[in-house]
DNA sequence: CATAAATGTTTGCAGTGTCAACATTCATGT
DNA sequence: ACATGAATGTTGACACTGCAAACATTTATG
C-alpha cells in the first residue's frame, strides 16, 4: 500500500500501528525503527517529526496498553456493582487476560520502562489511572467490610501482587505455560481465591 | 589493567563479570557486545570464541542469577527447619530482597528469555531448581498440616505470584519505590502475611 | 498569492552484532 | 626436542541500527 501524497495524514497513529504490529510479532527488543518506518510506507527518517526518538514511540504503545488496561479492569468490576469481591476476582481475572492477550506490549510496559526518570508525565498519568481502578475496589471492599487488612495500600499491594505474578510467570517463565484461555482462567481464579481468603475480614 | 600473555587465562569468566558489571549499570538494553570486550581488554571479536552469540552471555549471566536466587531460598528456608510457615515467610524475603539488590539481572532471567524455545538446557535446569526450592518448601508444609489447598502446585503459584509480583513491581512501576532495606522488607512482609493467612489450613 | 510552518526525504555518521581470514600460543605425539 | 593441530585472540569487513543536518514538498496563514 502506497500513499499518494506526499504527506501521509496520520504518520502518528500508524506508525504506532505498525510498531505495535511488529512488538507483538518479534519483541521489543527486535522492533526496529526503520522497519516500523517501512511498514508505514515512509522515510526511515520521518518518525523524528512525531517523535523525540526511539523510546518516545514505545512509550506511546505503552500508555495505549496501560489504558486498555485500566479499561478492561474498570469494566470488569461494573460488572458486579455491588460485590467487592467479585470485582476483584473480575479484575484479576481482566488482567491476566489481557496481559496474555498482549504478551510482548505487556512485557514493555513492566519492564523497567516506568522506573526512569524520563518517563513521560502522560505516561506516569495513564499507568496511575489503570492503578487507581484497582485501588477504588478494594478501598470500596473494605468500607463495606468485605476487606480486612491495615490499611488500604497493604491490601491493594497484595492484591496487585499476585495477579501482576502470576501474569509475569506465565509471560517470563517457561514453567507456566497455559496454552487455552480456559487454563489461563484456572490459574488466574486459584490465586484470586487464595488471595481472597486471605484477604476476607475475620471474626 | 593489560594482559602480558596473548591468550587471556579465564576470557569466559573475565567476560561475563565484566558484563554483569555493565549490566546493573546501564540495563538490559544498554549492554554492547564490544563495550564488553573494551572492559575485559580484548577485541570485538574474542567472545565468539566462548559464547556462540551476545544471547549465550546473557543466557550465562541469568544462568548464575537463579543458582544464586535458589542458593538464597534454600539458605533462607534451613534458617527454620521445623517451621514451613516461617520458611515459606523468609523464603519470600529473601527472594524480593535479592531481586531488589540485583535488578537488572532479576529483569533480565524474567524479561522472557525462558519462553524463548532456543534457551539452553543449562538454564532451564538452573531455573528450574531454583522453582524447585519453592516447591519443595510448599510440599513440606502440606505434609505438616501448616498448608491448606487443593492441590500443592496450585499453592506453589499463589505463593510465588505473591512474591515474585510484589518483587516486579518494585522493580518495574514508578509506584512501588522502597529506598531502603527496610521498605523492601515491609512490603514483602505485609504480602507473605496475606498469602499466608490464605494458605493456612483452615478448620 | 507570498511566506512561514509542518511534514517527509536524502545523505551521512558513529556504533552494533556477526563472520571470515589471519596470527599467536598451547598441547600433544613421536 | 620439535612439528603439527587445536585453542584462542585479532583484524577487517558487512549489513544493520538510531539519530541529526540539510534539503524538498505540501499545507496553512496573513
Amino acid at each position: 500500500m502506497t500513499r499518494q501524497s506526499y504527506h501521509h495524514g496520520d504518520l502518528h497513529g500508524t506508525l504506532v500501528a505498525a510498531a505495535e504490529a511488529l512488538l507483538e510479532e518479534k519483541g521489543a527488543a527486535g522492533i526496529s525503527l526503520r522497519e516500523v518506518c517501512q511498514c508505514a510506507g515512509v522515510s526511515h527518517a520521518a518518525p523524528y517529526r512525531h517523535f523525540r526518538d526511539k523510546a518516545a514511540l514505545l512509550e506511546a504503545i505503552a500508555r495505549g496498553g496501560f489504558e486498555q488496561l485500566g479499561a478492561m479492569i474498570r469494566e470488569a468490576s461494573t460488572r458486579h456493582p455491588d460485590d467487592p469481591e467479585e470485582q476483584l476476582r473480575e479484575a484479576g481475572l481482566a488482567y491476566v487476560e489481557w496481559a496474555t492477550d498482549n504478551p510482548e506490549r505487556t512485557r514493555l510496559m513492566f519492564g523497567g520502562m516506568m522506573k526512569s526518570d524520563s518517563v513521560s508525565a502522560s505516561l506516569r498519568e495513564s499507568a496511575d489511572s489503570a492503578y487507581a481502578e484497582i485501588h477504588r475496589i478494594i478501598d470500596g471492599g473494605r468500607s463495606a467490610g468485605a476487606f480486612g487488612g491495615e490499611d488500604t495500600d497493604s491490601v491493594v499491594i497484595s492484591a496487585w501482587s499476585v495477579v501482576h505474578g502470576l501474569t509475569m510467570l506465565i509471560l517470563g517463565s517457561g514453567k507456566l505455560s497455559p496454552t487455552t484461555r480456559e487454563q489461563t482462567h484456572a490459574l488466574a481464579r486459584t490465586v484470586c481465591e487464595t488471595i481472597l481468603t486471605g484477604l476476607q475480614a475475620r471474626d
